[in-house]
DNA sequence: CTTGCATCTGACGTCAATGTCAGGTCTTAG
DNA sequence: CTAAGACCTGACATTGACGTCAGATGCAAG
């Protein structure tokens, strides 16, 4: 498929795609006249880029990851698990960070929730 | 207190606090000369403000709850509050998300995990 | 008084993922 | 064949929360 219906089908513009490629997450095979093609397989691998993304890894920090999907158990790719192992768990501390600070919204619209009853009954 | 100590006390820089003033997250008195001074309370102010940053909320979003902070109860505070529960939900939204990503992450390096193992032992 | 550190304002720099535009080529439906 | 729409490269624009620097003033200690 060409490159719109990639970015259709995963989700993304297509400028995204192109940045993808140009920092090595993802590459395509280009037909003569220099238009990119990607397979079936590419929607899942873009889904998966969207992900880490999504979870706060930069694109050097996918780059590193990303042996560990196209190769799993090749020796070279020791730094990249140590690295996935390590997001992993920075992944974690963001949630753990993030439950605290819902809980203090959470505190916060509940005083709020008591002082608005308090106005609604005065007496 | 002076912005240095502020900043130290809550640990963040000088440089954030006349950045938050001038979103309108923090209010300072002045001296004769101009110099900002602060109360004890603002510590925890500006320690919740870096709360609400880390949670993903922007100097305007911030500014949009903190009526909810300051003056619970009011009738004005309808917008405030009705924000702040957006918001709430939003950081519920995005933990959901890091935890898929979290567990993609894992299986990963299940895999990764695994095929180490057989190399490890070849026969 | 002066020396040195804190503070002031104002302005420009940064970084990263992506939007957007320009000017040109490719492909495909009719 | 032709027009429309997809695609190409290259480049500049954007956004937000700061970092950083310059030049000036304030303040506490010796």
């Amino acid at each position: 498929m060409r490159i719109g219906e990639l970015a259709a089908r995963a989700g993304v513009s297509v400028r995204s795609l192109r940045y993808y490629e140009e920092q090595g997450l993802l590459t395509s095979t280009r037909s003569l006249s220099g238009q990119r093609h990607y397979t079936d397989d590419e929607v899942e691998r873009v889904r998966l880029i969207q992900r880490m993304y999504g979870a706060g890894l930069s694109s050097r920090t996918i780059a590193e990851v990303l042996p560990c999907v196209d190769t799993p158990s090749e020796q070279n790719s020791d730094e990249a698990f140590e690295r996935l192992v390590q997001e992993r768990d920075r992944i974690s501390r963001h949630i753990d960070e993030l439950a605290e600070a819902r809980d203090a919204l959470d505190r916060l619209i509940e005083v709020n929730r008591v002082h608005r009853a308090q106005q609604l009954t005065p007496r």
